[in-house]
DNA sequence: ATAAATACATAAGAAAATTATGCATAAATA
DNA sequence: TATTTATGCATAATTTTCTTATGTATTTAT
């Protein structure tokens, strides 16, 4: 991400896609392979990365284990299996988002 | 849309994108016609819209004409020279931003 | 007649980020 | 070896950007 913040409201669901995809992960890993994956086009910031996730271990979302890795600490997030049902649903959902958006943005290419 | 806000962030450039496209237009226009090309999905909501129109018009990026329609008044939108520039930038930004949003939903089939 | 659609507007509140800060260890670099 | 960068967590204050609710008024459909 350059600026301005289009990902705004897509964060939760990109976090449940990649431990849907990757199993269990840890905050900062998370943040490191998203940046990979968009070739450092987004890059989710902290303040909106732990606060989230402690939502979602609220929530039933994830459940969390704390591991040490040598002297470093490192919490390690996993879907919950009504958080395997709720990234289902999520994932229906950002499809159409991202259908809808190349609807507006591409309307000649896009198919639907 | 249903519930989450995915679009959070991205209306700027939606409404950028239907001027660029369409040339003049007024909000009430602009709801239908996104609710239309997205099938419904997307639902522009009235106090996101004027708020968000009367912003880029301080910041010169849009100019309004009102007219009448009979007796009802439409204020039509149009991109200033300046707001087409943005528009470019918004363009390639939300260009880029569709395509992360690919790499990390779509892993496999996604093309980059 | 009444409801729904058209067409604008704004205010209060909520959601979801950004920015700044803090702590601590490990690795790289000047 | 001193300092910066990277790793790894966390939270508070603020800002951005919506949602929801409300208001006014005309036109069309039921």
């Amino acid at each position: 991400m350059k600026k301005s913040s289009l990902y705004k409201g897509c964060l939760e669901p990109i976090l449940l896609r990649l431990l849907k995809d990757n199993g269990r992960m840890y905050g900062y890993q998370m943040t490191q392979m998203v940046k990979d994956i968009t070739k450092g086009e987004l890059n989710i910031t902290e303040g909106a990365l732990y606060p989230l996730l402690h939502k979602l271990e609220e929530q039933g979302i994830v459940e969390a284990v704390t591991e040490m890795n040598g002297n470093r600490m490192r919490k390690y997030y996993s879907l919950t299996k009504a958080g395997k049902k709720q990234t289902s649903v999520a994932m229906e959902e950002m499809k159409a988002f991202m259908q809808s958006l190349e609807f507006i943005v591409n309307p000649k290419t896009a198919i639907g």
